[in-house]
DNA sequence: AGCCCATTAGTCATACTTGACTAATCAAGA
DNA sequence: TCTTGATTAGTCAAGTATGACTAATGGGCT
């Protein structure tokens, strides 16, 4: 038999889009990039991808509907066995911690090849943006039935928040020890040993 | 002039690893993989690629070494301007707060379309996942100079840590719901409304 | 002597993502 | 009336990422 198709975390996103209600192409990214865009991230044209990959396999139907004369929607609606790895994808998804990677996490590796007082500014920078980020937050739209971006954004809000407080208390350490006799004497500028 | 190339984190995680030292590909992946696997994932192919670009932009330069009747090292160094270019990355990126996007929040959004006690008990295992890993995480191996891997390790635990407590109380919040009249009538499987 | 594994170097086909683009209809403002 | 922008449909080229693969050497084990 053919290889299995691995299914991930956009897969679950258009199937449950398209488990909440049937809906045609404009209307998944609208929704997706309007009303979700701060929870997930999908351009039209990897969704589109991504629907063809979910039909060929079966997991969604697609009819065509006309309005007045406009050009003909694609509506998109969820089939039996799409519902079934819905559901799995689901569970799946619910019951597994990601490997988290944050980028910034790079540039604190290395925070040490910049003179002390220049990494600090940067991240009282970046501690800035993270406080209007968390001051700013709008409060998602109301969503009507079974959608519960509350959850997410909830969840989202929280991690941000201990994210900004260890950023808080990084910097008051950082430069605590930067009033001592300074640990790493060569973060100047320094090349050819 | 020809469009400047978009430099991301793969080229200040490449131009990081190379400004502590100069070193051949075997000993770049090698580093990346095992020492900084917590913090970066990039791939040996990914690597040999971005050293490419960073080769044909003159950031790095590439000396052939022999020894004895190996096949030839090829040794990668950081010239002038990619140490320029890595101050400016570097500095960037602690100045800046990326969007951050979790898989995982995908299926809290959804997770009306399981049954609650479905749900909750795959949060659960996703909850002892994060037991798990925060109670075995090992300390990274004793690194040499300027390399801050702890900084940044130490930030995933925060993160991580709040992850953990956050899904601890929406889980308890979730079973207090759950012995209350139930919200969501239709929460079991309900093909064609 | 012979075999296997680590070291060292990459390459390549494949898949995924996305910015930019095309096309047509209709409502509303100028 | 004419133009413009929103609605609706996608497509396509170009870039990125990576699993799987090839090749050669040398050290150590049997």
């Amino acid at each position: 038999m053919p290889k299995t198709t691995t299914w991930d975390e956009r897969a679950l996103l258009l199937l449950g889009v398209l488990t909440t209600q049937s809906q045609h192409g404009y209307q998944i990214n609208d929704f997706i990039e309007n009303r979700l865009c701060r929870v997930a991230d999908m351009k039209k044209a990897t969704a589109y991808a991504q629907l063809d990959r979910l039909h060929a396999a079966g997991m969604i139907e697609i009819e065509i509907a006309q309005v007045g004369n406009r050009p003909p929607r694609k509506v998109y609606s969820i089939t039996e066995p799409g519902r079934a790895l819905f559901h799995d994808l689901l569970a799946t998804n619910l019951a597994t911690v990601e490997a988290p990677a944050f980028a910034g996490d790079i540039g604190l590796m290395f925070m040490n090849h910049l003179p002390r007082a220049e990494a600090i500014a940067a991240l009282r920078r970046r501690l800035a943006q993270l406080d209007t980020l968390i001051a700013n937050q709008p409060m998602p739209p109301p969503h009507g039935g079974k959608l519960n971006l509350d959850l997410a954004v909830d969840h989202i809000v929280a991690v941000r928040r201990a994210d900004r407080d260890w950023l808080a208390t990084t910097i008051d350490r950082l430069e605590a020890e930067a009033t001592l006799p300074n640990p790493h004497p060569q973060a100047a500028a320094n090349p050819l040993s």
